[in-house]
DNA sequence: TAGATTGTTAATCGATTAACAATC
DNA sequence: TAGATTGTTAATCGATTAACAATC
């Protein structure tokens, strides 16, 4: 098997491709083009041909995409076919938004475990789970088999956090403390910086 | 004056430079090399001195960088010098941790006024800024000249108050909602969606 | 068959990195 | 002066787009 390296910026636009594809499906639309695809998602029909096709051969000619299968597909590119266990550290307002994602991630992910540093946190219930002290980090995540942390305390504790994380073994993290986080490199990070994002849309302001 | 394109990647990591050389500054660090810089920022020295140089010769050749007076210069670039006035819709979870960040922002950006279309949410307290309604929109993004619209309402309504931003006269938007919106070309929008960072993690995973 | 659309190759475009003269 | 580091050019690398044969 000769193992093509597939670029971050292809494994960004499946979610997207298939967030899209879960609506049509909702609406009994059974195929899709790239045209179309491109034309809803402003991308170009050949970068999205291109991207699955890396994967496989998921079309048919002169027909285009059977929507449901794609679906199939992609879910399992992203290895969304089976729910992965998350948790989170920091249970402020941004933590307990991410929690009311838990609806929207049904099938994909979720988020099993809640931690935060603060004592006047602990035992508090968000979304059906209670806030666990910092010190329970590693056995839960050992007992759940958590694969991703998320992380939402402040910059200051970010590293710590992550440190945490690494040692008692997530695969990957989603840091939204405006810190640039060290790990190993077998871990993943992805940085989710609302600051950042906003300071440089900034730039565009005439 | 000839008139480089800069590119999106660029205008990306100014913001972590900008973070970083704060840091820096509050530590009495004054003077810092592109090497430190690429270091502590996982990025190529050679990247940031053409990133930087795109703008002007800031730097010393033997020396480094002046922290405080590339502080000054990189505000200027992403025209954080003086204030810009924001506004967000949704006045969730998600919104209430957004207007926490404020107090980051300081200097910066300044979330001015939040508006909901739920009627419960409407006169609530949300860092000293009531709730308003919908209606409202228009003229006061005029009055409070209000330059960029964050938008953290459900999927649904996302499309329906970028409309609305735009109409009002709003320049750029930072979307979280998990889909994309269209805006005449004019107007720019950024995409914040923490389902689809989060799907795309699941790749990475073994 | 005629029309549509894929998968894929080739061409283009753009971004990153290496290398080094200039110079503090 | 010797050492360090910039600004910038050239080389490399990678991603996007165009084009088209294959085929449903």
């Amino acid at each position: 098997m000769k193992t093509i390296k597939i670029s971050e910026a292809v494994v960004r636009r499946l979610p997207i491709y298939l967030r899209f594809l879960n609506e049509l499906s909702k609406k009994n639309i059974s195929t899709v083009s790239s045209q179309d695809l491109g034309q809803k998602l402003d991308l170009n029909p050949a970068q999205i041909r291109k991207d699955l096709a890396y994967f496989g051969e998921f079309g048919k000619k002169g027909i285009g995409y059977d929507v449901d299968y794609l679906i199939e597909k992609i879910r399992h590119i992203l290895k969304l076919d089976k729910v992965i266990p998350v948790a989170l550290v920091g249970a402020g307002n941004l933590g307990r938004a991410l929690c009311n994602y838990n609806a929207y991630l049904k099938d994909n992910m979720k988020i099993v475990a809640i931690f935060d540093a603060q004592a006047s946190k602990i035992g508090e219930s968000i979304n059906n789970l209670k806030v666990k002290p910092m010190e329970d980090l590693a056995a839960v995540i050992r007992s759940l088999h958590v694969r991703i942390g998320i992380i939402t305390v402040p910059a200051v504790e970010a590293q710590q956090v992550a440190n945490q994380f690494v040692e008692a073994g997530v695969e990957a993290i989603l840091n939204f403390a405006p810190v640039i986080i060290k790990v190993p490199g077998e871990v993943r990070v992805h940085h989710a910086d609302f600051t950042t994002e906003l300071q440089s849309l900034a730039y565009y302001l005439d």
